[in-house]
DNA sequence: TTTTATTTCAGGGTATACCCTTAAAAACGC
DNA sequence: GCGTTTTTAAGGGTATACCCTGAAATAAAA
Protein backbone atom coordinates (compact mmCIF):
# COMPACT_ATOMS: atom_id res chain seq x y z
CA UNK A 1 0.00 0.00 0.00
CA UNK A 2 1.69 3.23 -1.24
CA UNK A 3 1.17 6.51 0.12
CA UNK A 4 -1.11 8.60 -2.68
CA UNK A 5 -0.48 12.47 -3.03
CA UNK A 6 -1.00 15.17 -5.32
CA UNK A 7 0.49 17.96 -6.48
CA UNK A 8 -0.60 21.45 -7.19
CA UNK A 9 1.68 23.81 -9.45
CA UNK A 10 1.39 26.03 -12.56
CA UNK A 11 4.22 24.88 -13.80
CA UNK A 12 4.30 21.76 -15.66
CA UNK A 13 7.84 21.10 -15.76
CA UNK A 14 8.02 20.97 -11.71
CA UNK A 15 4.96 18.56 -11.90
CA UNK A 16 6.84 16.69 -13.96
CA UNK A 17 10.24 16.96 -11.87
CA UNK A 18 8.36 16.16 -9.52
CA UNK A 19 6.60 12.56 -11.13
CA UNK A 20 10.07 11.79 -11.86
CA UNK A 21 11.77 11.93 -9.02
CA UNK A 22 9.22 9.64 -7.24
CA UNK A 23 8.22 7.33 -10.31
CA UNK A 24 10.40 4.73 -9.17
CA UNK A 25 9.54 4.61 -5.81
CA UNK A 26 6.75 2.23 -4.59
CA UNK A 27 6.00 3.60 -1.63
CA UNK A 28 4.70 7.04 -2.90
CA UNK A 29 1.70 7.67 -5.97
CA UNK A 30 1.13 10.47 -7.70
CA UNK A 31 -2.54 10.03 -7.82
CA UNK A 32 -3.27 13.79 -9.33
CA UNK A 33 -1.63 16.82 -10.35
CA UNK A 34 -3.41 20.35 -10.76
CA UNK A 35 -2.23 23.79 -11.60
CA UNK A 36 -4.45 26.24 -9.69
CA UNK A 37 -5.84 27.07 -6.63
CA UNK A 38 -9.67 25.93 -8.04
CA UNK A 39 -8.56 22.88 -9.55
CA UNK A 40 -7.15 21.66 -6.48
CA UNK A 41 -10.12 22.17 -4.29
CA UNK A 42 -12.46 20.66 -6.50
CA UNK A 43 -10.45 17.94 -7.61
CA UNK A 44 -9.41 16.32 -4.46
CA UNK A 45 -13.21 15.81 -3.62
CA UNK A 46 -12.80 12.79 -5.12
CA UNK A 47 -9.81 11.38 -4.35
CA UNK A 48 -8.43 9.51 -1.07
CA UNK A 49 -5.39 12.00 -1.06
CA UNK A 50 -2.80 11.92 2.29
CA UNK A 51 -0.69 14.44 1.08
CA UNK A 52 -0.58 17.30 -0.82
CA UNK A 53 2.59 19.15 -2.37
CA UNK A 54 1.25 22.54 -2.43
CA UNK A 55 3.23 25.37 -4.63
CA UNK A 56 2.35 28.38 -2.65
CA UNK A 57 3.00 31.07 -5.80
CA UNK A 58 0.08 29.97 -7.72
CA UNK A 59 -1.48 32.68 -9.94
CA UNK A 60 -5.13 32.59 -9.03
CA UNK A 61 -4.65 32.53 -5.07
CA UNK A 62 -1.81 32.88 -2.38
CA UNK A 63 -0.65 30.19 -0.56
CA UNK A 64 -1.94 30.76 3.03
CA UNK A 65 -5.47 31.99 1.61
CA UNK A 66 -5.59 28.11 -0.32
CA UNK A 67 -3.96 26.03 2.30
CA UNK A 68 -6.94 27.69 5.17
CA UNK A 69 -9.73 26.26 2.72
CA UNK A 70 -8.12 23.62 2.07
CA UNK A 71 -7.56 22.71 5.72
CA UNK A 72 -11.18 23.60 6.33
CA UNK A 73 -12.40 21.15 3.76
CA UNK A 74 -10.18 18.27 4.03
CA UNK A 75 -9.12 18.16 7.97
CA UNK A 76 -7.10 14.92 7.43
CA UNK A 77 -4.86 15.79 4.53
CA UNK A 78 -1.36 16.82 4.98
CA UNK A 79 -0.07 19.99 2.98
CA UNK A 80 3.59 20.21 1.96
CA UNK A 81 4.57 23.90 1.17
CA UNK A 82 6.66 24.16 -2.19
CA UNK A 83 8.43 26.99 -2.55
CA UNK A 84 11.30 29.27 -4.27
CA UNK A 85 11.75 31.63 -1.29
CA UNK A 86 13.56 30.50 1.94
CA UNK A 87 12.46 32.76 3.59
CA UNK A 88 11.97 31.77 7.54
CA UNK A 89 9.37 34.57 9.00
CA UNK A 90 7.23 33.72 5.61
CA UNK A 91 7.79 29.51 6.42
CA UNK A 92 6.49 30.66 10.04
CA UNK A 93 3.38 32.02 9.16
CA UNK A 94 2.19 28.55 6.61
CA UNK A 95 2.92 26.83 9.29
CA UNK A 96 0.68 28.89 11.78
CA UNK A 97 -1.87 28.67 9.59
CA UNK A 98 -1.61 24.68 9.84
CA UNK A 99 0.75 23.76 7.32
CA UNK A 100 2.73 20.29 8.15
CA UNK A 101 5.74 20.82 6.09
CA UNK A 102 7.75 23.37 3.87
CA UNK A 103 10.47 22.53 1.15
CA UNK A 104 12.24 24.41 -1.15
CA UNK A 105 12.16 23.51 -4.66
CA UNK A 106 15.61 22.82 -5.18
CA UNK A 107 14.99 19.62 -2.94
CA UNK A 108 16.25 16.13 -3.51
CA UNK A 109 14.58 12.91 -4.18
CA UNK A 110 15.69 11.61 -0.32
CA UNK A 111 14.42 14.83 1.16
CA UNK A 112 11.36 14.59 -0.59
CA UNK A 113 10.59 11.31 0.74
CA UNK A 114 11.85 12.20 4.36
CA UNK A 115 9.31 14.89 3.98
CA UNK A 116 6.47 12.72 2.69
CA UNK A 117 6.95 9.93 5.69
CA UNK A 118 7.44 13.34 8.32
CA UNK A 119 4.03 14.52 7.54
CA UNK A 120 2.22 11.24 7.31
CA UNK A 121 3.47 10.63 11.12
CA UNK A 122 1.48 13.67 12.12
CA UNK A 123 5.00 15.34 12.30
CA UNK A 124 6.06 19.12 10.97
CA UNK A 125 8.64 18.86 7.87
CA UNK A 126 11.39 21.50 8.16
CA UNK A 127 14.13 21.44 5.66
CA UNK A 128 17.58 21.60 8.04
CA UNK A 129 18.74 24.81 7.62
CA UNK A 130 15.26 26.40 7.97
CA UNK A 131 14.60 24.70 11.46
CA UNK A 132 17.79 26.05 12.44
CA UNK A 133 17.07 29.65 11.46
CA UNK A 134 13.52 29.25 13.05
CA UNK A 135 15.23 28.02 16.13
CA UNK A 136 17.54 30.71 16.51
CA UNK A 137 14.91 32.98 16.02
CA UNK A 138 17.01 35.00 13.40
CA UNK A 139 15.58 35.04 9.56
CA UNK A 140 18.56 35.29 7.40
CA UNK A 141 20.17 39.05 7.28
CA UNK A 142 17.84 40.44 4.69
CA UNK A 143 17.85 44.24 5.86
CA UNK A 144 20.37 46.40 4.58
CA UNK A 145 21.30 47.27 8.03
CA UNK A 146 21.40 43.57 9.53
CA UNK A 147 18.45 44.45 11.69
CA UNK A 148 16.04 41.70 12.44
CA UNK A 149 12.97 41.89 10.17
CA UNK A 150 10.00 41.09 12.30
CA UNK A 151 6.80 43.16 11.68
CA UNK A 152 4.16 43.44 14.55
CA UNK A 153 0.57 42.44 13.18
CA UNK A 154 -0.06 46.21 12.91
CA UNK A 155 2.84 46.96 10.90
CA UNK A 156 1.87 44.48 8.45
CA UNK A 157 -1.48 46.03 8.10
CA UNK A 158 -0.06 49.27 7.07
CA UNK A 159 2.32 47.82 5.03
CA UNK A 160 -0.50 45.89 2.98
CA UNK A 161 -2.36 49.15 2.45
CA UNK A 162 0.88 51.02 1.73
CA UNK A 163 1.33 48.43 -0.73
CA UNK A 164 -2.47 49.16 -1.94
CA UNK A 165 -1.24 52.89 -2.91
CA UNK A 166 -3.41 53.99 -0.29
CA UNK A 167 -2.52 57.60 0.93
CA UNK A 168 -1.98 58.24 5.07
CA UNK A 169 -5.15 59.35 5.11
CA UNK A 170 -6.98 56.56 3.54
CA UNK A 171 -5.27 53.74 5.63
CA UNK A 172 -6.22 55.40 8.42
CA UNK A 173 -9.87 55.30 7.55
CA UNK A 174 -9.52 51.51 6.67
CA UNK A 175 -7.93 50.69 10.06
CA UNK A 176 -9.93 53.37 11.84
CA UNK A 177 -6.85 54.90 13.29
CA UNK A 178 -5.60 58.05 13.49
CA UNK A 179 -3.20 59.02 10.50
CA UNK A 180 -0.50 59.69 12.90
CA UNK A 181 -0.09 56.40 14.47
CA UNK A 182 0.01 55.32 10.12
CA UNK A 183 2.70 57.85 10.27
CA UNK A 184 4.46 56.57 13.16
CA UNK A 185 3.62 52.76 12.09
CA UNK A 186 5.29 53.52 8.46
CA UNK A 187 8.14 54.92 10.29
CA UNK A 188 8.54 52.14 12.29
CA UNK A 189 8.67 49.80 9.31
CA UNK A 190 11.00 52.12 7.21
CA UNK A 191 12.89 51.58 10.20
CA UNK A 192 13.45 48.30 10.83
CA UNK A 193 13.69 47.31 6.85
CA UNK A 194 16.25 49.64 6.83
CA UNK A 195 14.83 51.13 3.69
CA UNK A 196 14.64 55.23 2.70
CA UNK A 197 10.95 55.61 1.69
CA UNK A 198 8.09 53.51 1.00
CA UNK A 199 9.11 52.24 -2.27
CA UNK A 200 11.78 50.53 -0.55
CA UNK A 201 9.99 48.61 1.76
CA UNK A 202 7.74 47.43 -0.86
CA UNK A 203 10.95 46.32 -2.86
CA UNK A 204 11.42 44.36 0.18
CA UNK A 205 8.08 42.99 1.52
CA UNK A 206 7.87 41.60 -2.23
CA UNK A 207 11.09 40.55 -2.28
CA UNK A 208 10.48 38.58 1.12
CA UNK A 209 7.60 37.28 0.37
CA UNK A 210 5.15 39.02 2.51
CA UNK A 211 2.84 40.67 -0.59
CA UNK B 1 24.16 11.71 -32.60
CA UNK B 2 22.24 13.61 -30.26
CA UNK B 3 21.80 17.15 -29.60
CA UNK B 4 23.82 18.00 -26.52
CA UNK B 5 22.28 20.66 -24.12
CA UNK B 6 22.53 22.38 -21.29
CA UNK B 7 20.24 23.53 -18.42
CA UNK B 8 20.50 26.63 -15.81
CA UNK B 9 18.07 26.54 -13.07
CA UNK B 10 18.25 27.19 -9.32
CA UNK B 11 15.12 24.53 -8.70
CA UNK B 12 16.32 20.84 -8.63
CA UNK B 13 12.82 20.13 -9.17
CA UNK B 14 12.38 21.86 -12.44
CA UNK B 15 16.44 20.46 -14.14
CA UNK B 16 14.93 17.21 -12.62
CA UNK B 17 11.69 18.10 -14.65
CA UNK B 18 13.13 18.71 -17.91
CA UNK B 19 15.96 15.58 -18.03
CA UNK B 20 12.58 13.52 -17.48
CA UNK B 21 10.98 14.89 -20.14
CA UNK B 22 14.17 14.04 -22.63
CA UNK B 23 15.44 11.14 -21.30
CA UNK B 24 13.68 8.90 -23.42
CA UNK B 25 14.07 10.89 -26.22
CA UNK B 26 17.19 9.64 -28.10
CA UNK B 27 17.44 13.33 -30.05
CA UNK B 28 18.40 15.75 -26.91
CA UNK B 29 21.41 14.45 -24.59
CA UNK B 30 21.14 16.77 -21.49
CA UNK B 31 25.15 17.15 -20.67
CA UNK B 32 25.02 19.34 -17.69
CA UNK B 33 22.74 21.27 -15.47
CA UNK B 34 23.82 24.58 -13.52
CA UNK B 35 21.99 26.07 -10.76
CA UNK B 36 23.64 29.83 -11.02
CA UNK B 37 24.87 31.99 -13.11
CA UNK B 38 28.93 31.53 -12.10
CA UNK B 39 28.33 28.22 -12.68
CA UNK B 40 27.02 28.15 -15.74
CA UNK B 41 29.55 30.72 -16.92
CA UNK B 42 32.57 28.63 -15.91
CA UNK B 43 30.97 25.02 -16.98
CA UNK B 44 30.06 25.45 -20.37
CA UNK B 45 34.13 26.14 -20.74
CA UNK B 46 34.83 22.27 -20.90
CA UNK B 47 31.64 21.02 -23.27
CA UNK B 48 30.63 21.58 -26.41
CA UNK B 49 26.73 22.22 -25.26
CA UNK B 50 24.74 23.35 -28.59
CA UNK B 51 21.32 24.88 -26.80
CA UNK B 52 21.34 26.24 -22.94
CA UNK B 53 17.95 26.00 -21.41
CA UNK B 54 18.15 29.33 -19.21
CA UNK B 55 16.47 30.62 -16.04
CA UNK B 56 15.38 34.11 -16.08
CA UNK B 57 15.04 34.41 -12.24
CA UNK B 58 18.56 33.28 -10.98
CA UNK B 59 19.89 34.22 -7.63
CA UNK B 60 22.77 35.80 -8.37
CA UNK B 61 22.21 38.14 -11.56
CA UNK B 62 19.18 38.56 -13.93
CA UNK B 63 18.57 37.04 -17.42
CA UNK B 64 18.95 39.70 -19.82
CA UNK B 65 22.52 39.92 -18.16
CA UNK B 66 23.86 36.84 -17.82
CA UNK B 67 22.71 35.93 -21.77
CA UNK B 68 24.48 38.79 -22.62
CA UNK B 69 27.86 37.42 -21.17
CA UNK B 70 26.90 34.12 -22.37
CA UNK B 71 26.46 35.07 -26.06
CA UNK B 72 29.57 37.17 -25.94
CA UNK B 73 31.63 34.36 -24.92
CA UNK B 74 29.88 31.80 -26.72
CA UNK B 75 28.63 33.38 -29.82
CA UNK B 76 27.26 29.82 -31.80
CA UNK B 77 25.29 29.07 -28.47
CA UNK B 78 21.57 28.81 -28.54
CA UNK B 79 19.79 30.14 -25.46
CA UNK B 80 16.18 29.28 -24.58
CA UNK B 81 14.82 31.60 -21.57
CA UNK B 82 13.02 29.77 -19.45
CA UNK B 83 10.84 31.68 -17.36
CA UNK B 84 7.58 32.07 -15.68
CA UNK B 85 5.84 35.51 -16.21
CA UNK B 86 4.03 35.44 -20.02
CA UNK B 87 5.44 39.15 -20.88
CA UNK B 88 5.68 39.76 -23.77
CA UNK B 89 7.32 43.17 -23.18
CA UNK B 90 9.87 41.35 -21.63
CA UNK B 91 10.08 38.26 -23.92
CA UNK B 92 10.61 41.55 -26.74
CA UNK B 93 13.42 42.69 -24.40
CA UNK B 94 15.22 39.59 -24.47
CA UNK B 95 15.02 38.75 -28.35
CA UNK B 96 16.81 42.13 -28.46
CA UNK B 97 19.86 41.30 -26.60
CA UNK B 98 20.16 37.60 -28.38
CA UNK B 99 18.35 35.20 -26.94
CA UNK B 100 16.95 32.59 -29.49
CA UNK B 101 13.64 31.77 -28.24
CA UNK B 102 11.27 32.23 -24.90
CA UNK B 103 9.65 29.41 -23.39
CA UNK B 104 7.01 29.57 -20.15
CA UNK B 105 7.82 26.49 -17.70
CA UNK B 106 4.27 25.06 -18.23
CA UNK B 107 5.48 24.06 -21.33
CA UNK B 108 4.96 20.34 -22.33
CA UNK B 109 7.32 17.79 -23.97
CA UNK B 110 6.48 18.24 -27.65
CA UNK B 111 6.91 21.55 -27.19
CA UNK B 112 10.22 21.48 -25.73
CA UNK B 113 11.34 19.43 -28.54
CA UNK B 114 10.41 21.63 -30.79
CA UNK B 115 11.27 24.50 -29.53
CA UNK B 116 14.88 22.94 -29.48
CA UNK B 117 14.85 22.02 -33.20
CA UNK B 118 13.74 25.41 -33.95
CA UNK B 119 16.79 27.16 -32.13
CA UNK B 120 19.09 24.74 -33.93
CA UNK B 121 17.88 25.45 -37.04
CA UNK B 122 18.81 29.14 -36.67
CA UNK B 123 15.53 30.22 -36.37
CA UNK B 124 13.96 31.97 -33.15
CA UNK B 125 11.40 30.06 -30.81
CA UNK B 126 8.08 31.73 -29.36
CA UNK B 127 5.28 30.43 -27.46
CA UNK B 128 2.04 30.36 -29.48
CA UNK B 129 0.21 32.74 -27.63
CA UNK B 130 3.39 34.90 -27.01
CA UNK B 131 4.27 35.23 -31.08
CA UNK B 132 0.70 36.22 -31.81
CA UNK B 133 0.91 38.95 -28.88
CA UNK B 134 4.45 40.20 -30.08
CA UNK B 135 2.39 40.24 -33.74
CA UNK B 136 -0.17 42.08 -32.67
CA UNK B 137 2.17 44.67 -30.58
CA UNK B 138 0.23 44.79 -27.42
CA UNK B 139 0.50 43.30 -24.66
CA UNK B 140 -1.44 41.85 -22.07
CA UNK B 141 -3.70 44.02 -20.34
CA UNK B 142 -1.49 44.49 -17.34
CA UNK B 143 -2.29 48.60 -16.60
CA UNK B 144 -5.26 49.02 -14.82
CA UNK B 145 -6.73 51.38 -17.44
CA UNK B 146 -5.20 49.23 -20.28
CA UNK B 147 -3.42 51.20 -21.72
CA UNK B 148 -0.19 50.22 -23.55
CA UNK B 149 2.78 50.36 -21.23
CA UNK B 150 5.74 50.73 -23.37
CA UNK B 151 8.49 53.17 -21.42
CA UNK B 152 11.01 55.42 -23.16
CA UNK B 153 14.65 54.75 -22.57
CA UNK B 154 14.53 57.54 -20.42
CA UNK B 155 11.35 56.93 -18.50
CA UNK B 156 12.78 53.36 -17.64
CA UNK B 157 16.10 54.73 -16.37
CA UNK B 158 13.75 57.67 -13.84
CA UNK B 159 12.12 53.89 -13.13
CA UNK B 160 14.80 51.89 -12.17
CA UNK B 161 16.87 55.43 -9.99
CA UNK B 162 13.24 55.26 -8.42
CA UNK B 163 13.28 51.69 -7.20
CA UNK B 164 16.65 52.33 -6.01
CA UNK B 165 14.99 54.75 -3.78
CA UNK B 166 16.24 57.95 -4.33
CA UNK B 167 14.54 61.55 -4.24
CA UNK B 168 13.87 63.41 -7.25
CA UNK B 169 16.98 66.13 -6.53
CA UNK B 170 19.12 62.16 -6.58
CA UNK B 171 17.73 60.98 -9.40
CA UNK B 172 18.65 64.72 -11.22
CA UNK B 173 22.29 64.62 -10.25
CA UNK B 174 22.60 61.21 -11.41
CA UNK B 175 20.80 61.61 -14.62
CA UNK B 176 22.18 64.94 -15.48
CA UNK B 177 18.64 66.96 -15.76
CA UNK B 178 16.23 69.01 -14.13
CA UNK B 179 14.49 68.13 -10.94
CA UNK B 180 11.39 69.05 -12.87
CA UNK B 181 12.56 67.17 -15.73
CA UNK B 182 12.61 64.07 -13.24
CA UNK B 183 9.07 64.68 -12.14
CA UNK B 184 7.63 64.81 -15.55
CA UNK B 185 8.85 61.60 -16.10
CA UNK B 186 7.59 60.16 -12.88
CA UNK B 187 4.28 61.38 -13.97
CA UNK B 188 4.28 59.97 -17.01
CA UNK B 189 5.36 56.65 -16.10
CA UNK B 190 2.10 56.77 -13.46
CA UNK B 191 0.19 57.78 -15.89
CA UNK B 192 0.93 54.46 -18.70
CA UNK B 193 1.13 51.98 -15.70
CA UNK B 194 -2.22 53.15 -14.17
CA UNK B 195 -0.89 53.61 -10.42
CA UNK B 196 -0.97 56.07 -7.91
CA UNK B 197 1.90 56.75 -6.67
CA UNK B 198 5.52 55.88 -6.78
CA UNK B 199 4.46 52.32 -4.90
CA UNK B 200 2.45 51.55 -7.80
CA UNK B 201 5.08 51.96 -10.57
CA UNK B 202 7.36 49.89 -8.47
CA UNK B 203 4.91 46.72 -8.05
CA UNK B 204 4.08 47.03 -11.59
CA UNK B 205 7.96 47.00 -12.86
CA UNK B 206 8.71 44.47 -10.40
CA UNK B 207 5.40 41.93 -11.40
CA UNK B 208 6.55 42.84 -15.05
CA UNK B 209 10.36 42.12 -15.30
CA UNK B 210 11.57 45.52 -15.67
CA UNK B 211 13.93 45.71 -12.23
C1' DT C 1 10.92 66.51 -45.45
C1' DT C 2 7.16 66.48 -42.59
C1' DT C 3 4.95 64.28 -39.02
C1' DT C 4 5.46 61.98 -34.53
C1' DA C 5 7.64 60.84 -30.25
C1' DT C 6 10.89 61.97 -26.89
C1' DT C 7 13.40 64.81 -23.87
C1' DT C 8 13.94 68.84 -21.79
C1' DC C 9 12.31 72.46 -18.41
C1' DA C 10 9.43 76.16 -16.13
C1' DG C 11 5.85 78.43 -12.94
C1' DG C 12 3.05 77.82 -9.20
C1' DG C 13 0.83 75.24 -6.69
C1' DT C 14 -1.30 71.39 -2.97
C1' DA C 15 -0.98 67.18 -0.85
C1' DT C 16 1.58 63.87 1.15
C1' DA C 17 5.49 61.68 3.10
C1' DC C 18 8.85 61.62 6.34
C1' DC C 19 11.53 63.14 10.77
C1' DC C 20 12.07 63.78 15.77
C1' DT C 21 10.38 63.58 20.21
C1' DT C 22 7.38 62.28 23.74
C1' DA C 23 4.07 59.56 26.02
C1' DA C 24 0.01 57.15 27.58
C1' DA C 25 -2.96 53.17 27.16
C1' DA C 26 -3.42 48.32 26.02
C1' DA C 27 -1.99 43.78 25.31
C1' DC C 28 1.18 40.23 25.99
C1' DG C 29 4.53 37.06 28.36
C1' DC C 30 5.88 34.84 32.45
C1' DG D 1 1.58 41.31 39.25
C1' DC D 2 5.36 43.14 36.61
C1' DG D 3 8.44 43.85 32.79
C1' DT D 4 8.10 43.98 27.72
C1' DT D 5 6.18 44.83 23.47
C1' DT D 6 2.67 46.86 20.88
C1' DT D 7 -0.58 50.24 19.70
C1' DT D 8 -2.14 54.44 20.00
C1' DA D 9 -1.42 59.50 19.24
C1' DA D 10 0.22 64.21 19.72
C1' DG D 11 3.06 68.70 18.34
C1' DG D 12 5.68 70.89 14.98
C1' DG D 13 8.19 70.72 11.60
C1' DT D 14 10.84 70.10 6.56
C1' DA D 15 11.34 67.66 2.52
C1' DT D 16 9.42 65.48 -1.09
C1' DA D 17 6.00 63.90 -4.19
C1' DC D 18 2.55 64.80 -7.23
C1' DC D 19 -0.65 67.88 -10.31
C1' DC D 20 -1.64 71.03 -14.19
C1' DT D 21 -0.32 73.73 -17.89
C1' DG D 22 2.50 75.15 -21.36
C1' DA D 23 6.37 74.92 -24.41
C1' DA D 24 10.82 74.54 -26.83
C1' DA D 25 14.62 71.57 -28.56
C1' DT D 26 15.95 67.10 -30.28
C1' DA D 27 15.57 62.75 -32.17
C1' DA D 28 13.26 59.18 -34.63
C1' DA D 29 10.11 57.46 -37.94
C1' DA D 30 7.22 57.87 -42.21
Amino acid sequence: MSIEIAITDDHELVLEGIKSMLQDTKEVEVVSTFSNAKQTLKGLDDLSVEVLLLDINLPDTNGIDLSKQLLKKFPDLKIIALTSHDDASFAKRMLKNGVHGYLLKNTDKIELLRALKTVLSGEIYLQKDMSDRLLYQRSKPKAKNGLNIKLTRREHEVLIAISEELTTQQISEKLFISPKTVETHRSNIILKFGAKNSVGIIKMAIENGLL
